[in-house]
DNA sequence: ATATAACGTGTATTTTTTACACTAAGTAAT
DNA sequence: ATTACTTAGTGTAAAAAATACACGTTATAT
């Protein structure tokens, strides 16, 4: 931080890496984009920053813009600032991920023109993505697969009633690799931040499993206690 | 990103939290302003990014200026976004932190006109800082915090040659808590990592301690395995 | 010789992690 | 109603890791 003279000839983004579990896979939120550079790409949903908004803000009014949802929690994890990664000129992008519930009603706004459309792509199978976007996302992969460890990124993606099968799956998912069931399930209930519920799963073909909700103020008596998995 | 025509009325700063251990006290590296804004006020040594060099080597030759340290491992760790941060205009920063050998030759080149001097302070102990400092050190410590129980950052901040006892010192005062010696030791050893060398410390008026060597090879061949404290 | 200050070491206990497989419960088809 | 199918749900023993804890050793300084 110095002399301001130079500078301000540069652009700032924020590129979103949004989460979403459908019951089975890992997805990410991708938009097709409309306009140059890259039309037609695969990209990130992101945009500028405006002059009088924090990238905090910005952040959540894109997320908005995209997908109507606020209050979702976002965490900044990397500032991507190479010379050449905008062909337009030198824009550095700050990069936020967030874990959303999907399912049932996902209205996926109405986007601005930009992109074409909007889609939740299996992160398993990505087409090739616009800018340095595989970058930025591996990076947001690489994070999450950490604070996953420490953090409880898995039920800000599932829907609010879970079975601890589909915890454990969001874990596996993750992680990227199989978890041992009892084991799993022993330590995940050692914490003590999920509630049993009265409630069975429903409209299942076969044996409904028993659901459970996180319990956020348990969570955060936690506190300094380390979560680990 | 989207659409480019708005913005490039940012500027992009570079702010580095230098840490250093004394074999006593862990230090960062303040600079005292000799401009406006915050004239006079210590602040975290940093710069504006030049519009040819990435952030990264932004932030390498920001170190090699204060410094002339080059080759020195830095890792982003935040940026910081708010509108107001710069009373001159709208600057984002990033923040990178790294740990560096005090004692001995430290030269603390020449510094540029911006600043009046460079000092070491104690952590524990530190002056009212311009601009967001605090706060960009407050998380740099968070970072650390948590990474130096994955990551061999200990080593970075001590002599090449070391002590046990020393190495438990770094941890303990990043952590902020005591360690007991005995298992400190087993568990530090256990990773493997550290080689015992022949040699004893020497100019001390009471029994010398064993020297160890952190052994970079074996580290890396760990890769996967987590160090963890 | 003596005092001093940090060095260096081991064990027993508790806690955590790991490996591992079968019965129970519900649904669907016949 | 029986059967086949699919996932739910559960316990234990062994190994590994974490913790708590105290004293004789060695070098220096006086």
């Amino acid at each position: 931080m110095t002399e301001i003279t130079p500078g301000f000839d540069f652009a700032v983004s924020i590129d979103c890496v949004l989460f979403g579990f459908d019951g089975t896979e890992l997805k990410i939120l991708l938009i097709e984009r409309n306009e140059e550079p890259f039309k037609d790409w695969w990209a990130l949903p992101g945009n500028l920053v405006d002059h009088d908004e924090s990238v905090d803000q910005s952040a959540q009014r894109i997320l908005k813009e995209l997908t109507g949802l606020s209050d979702i929690y976002m965490e900044q994890y990397y500032a991507f600032g190479d010379v050449n990664r905008h062909p337009q000129g030198r824009v550095i992008s700050v990069a936020y991920y967030a874990m959303l519930r999907l399912g049932g009603d996902k209205p996926l706004k109405p986007l601005s023109s930009y992109a074409k459309k909007a889609q939740w792509v299996n992160v398993a199978s990505l087409p090739k993505l616009a800018f340095d976007h595989q970058n930025i996302l591996n990076k947001g992969l690489e994070k999450i697969k950490r604070r996953i460890k420490h953090l409880p990124l898995a039920f800000e993606l599932l829907p609010e009633k879970f079975t601890l099968t589909q915890v454990q799956s969001v874990y596996e998912l993750i992680l990227g690799k199989k978890l041992d069931k009892r084991n799993f399930r022993k330590k995940i209930l050692s914490f003590k931040v999920l509630k049993e519920l009265e409630e069975k799963q429903r409209g299942v073909s076969f044996r409904a499993a028993t659901l459970y909700k996180f319990d956020k103020r348990k969570y955060n008596k936690l506190f300094g206690k380390e979560i680990s998995f």
